[in-house]
DNA sequence: GCAAAACTGTGACTTTTATCACGACTTACT
DNA sequence: AGTAAGTCGTGATAAAAGTCACAGTTTTGC
């Protein structure tokens, strides 16, 4: 697939015409990632806006002590870079490889270029920062009042979102992310995951075996957990 | 004080021209809010962006059972409203004026219209949101990974920055919420703030004096805490 | 300036969840 | 296929923080 391609499923640049979808892919450089690897902290040579066109990604943040938060796992047709060229602040998480990922970047200067020369774009980055801010919201609501099942429940939710497929009513992770993961995006132990899941099997609202995960009736699930 | 010398205040209006603000401002309707009233939920006529010129207003969530998340206090010159009339999604937190506060507003058409017309204010506001989920991506973090102590700590840093005046290093804020506010945004009980604030004022980091509360040598309280 | 209402401090108790420990299971690699 | 490394399940224990109750203090509104 050519990068005009993979633009054209990229939100923020879905209402371009093909002739400006090629100008701008003509600035973009494409770069690969192995699993594991920091994105972001090798940068020598200033920050970039990075597209995902293949592979996914976590976005993080780290206590002194080691311990980390997850607050985005991202795939395919997502991006990110765009706040600290925005707000022009160091960058404000740490990104890694969660497998072998394939990007597009594109530099802090053909950045803004874009958002100036094609107002359309920043309008719509506008709407995705205001996606963002309302998911955070939500998530720091749920870290202020849920216990941890419902914690756990609402990670589900954004993991099934994210990477699930639906059949039937039931939505199925084919490749869950570890229990520790999850800990990390719910704000909960890794041992309370393993607990909780088992609790919730019990309950038939879900299933699992191994790195599959179904969520029976995901409609109803959802709003027994939001 | 006139629309336009407000107008000049805000940040995302700041690099605008006087002609372009007396244009905005004409379209500007000014209204003024109780205190406890809330605002936007009786907005019959359609959503708006608001801009507060005097008073303050809290942004809470609220669960099922009636507790609440405080998000933030905002105060003169700030500015909310902009998130659904961006993503069309209804409002994603209720906002309740904290003392009769004071109001510039633009309706939906309006608004989008200025961001059409002038891409400087896109890009400004670009900046705000980028600033803004910064801050609720610290706030997630705090809420996963630190104890009661440190995300009070926190809280009173946040209320510092919005509300406080310095004065040789230390920092006084003069109508300090109450103390089921300030639980309310650190994502604890009030019993605890109570407990806590006790603790800190016998480690001499605080002192407080009914509605005024003192942080010693603000700029290592902060290092502290985060 | 007084009464009522709202807010705060604090002890006692309970609940939730983290932590530790360790064996069992999977997975990846050669 | 065999082994090592990485995950997962689960009991026991401990720590942190929530809840309840109530007296004391401050603020508000007339």
């Amino acid at each position: 697939m050519n990068k005009v391609n993979h633009l054209r499923n990229v939100p923020i640049f879905s209402d371009l015409s093909d002739s400006d979808l090629t100008k701008i892919a003509l600035k973009m450089v494409p770069r690969e990632y192995q699993k594991g690897k920091m994105i972001l902290l090798e940068e020598s040579h200033g920050e970039s806006f990075f597209i995902i066109t293949s592979g996914a990604v976590k976005v993080t943040r780290l206590s002194d002590d080691g311990r980390e938060v997850i607050l985005a796992i991202l795939g395919e047709s997502d991006f990110f870079g765009e706040m600290s060229l925005l707000d022009g602040a160091g960058r404000s998480a740490n990104i890694v490889a969660n497998e072998t990922a394939m990007m597009l970047t594109l530099s802090r200067r053909d950045f803004l270029e874009c958002l100036e020369s094609y107002p359309k774009i920043a309008i719509s980055l506008l709407e995705e920062l205001a996606i963002r801010l309302r998911k955070s919201d939500q998530q720091i609501e749920s870290l202020s009042l849920s216990d941890s099942e419902q914690r756990i429940g609402i990670t589900l939710i954004r993991l099934a979102e994210e990477l699930g497929t639906i059949k039937q009513g039931n939505v199925f992770i084919n490749d869950l992310p570890f229990q520790q993961d999850i800990a990390n995006m719910a704000g909960t132990s890794r041992e309370t995951v393993s607990r909780t899941l088992k609790l919730l099997e019990e309950k038939s609202l879900i299933k699992k075996e191994n790195r599959v995960l179904t969520i029976f009736k995901f409609d109803s699930f959802r709003t027994a957990f939001s």
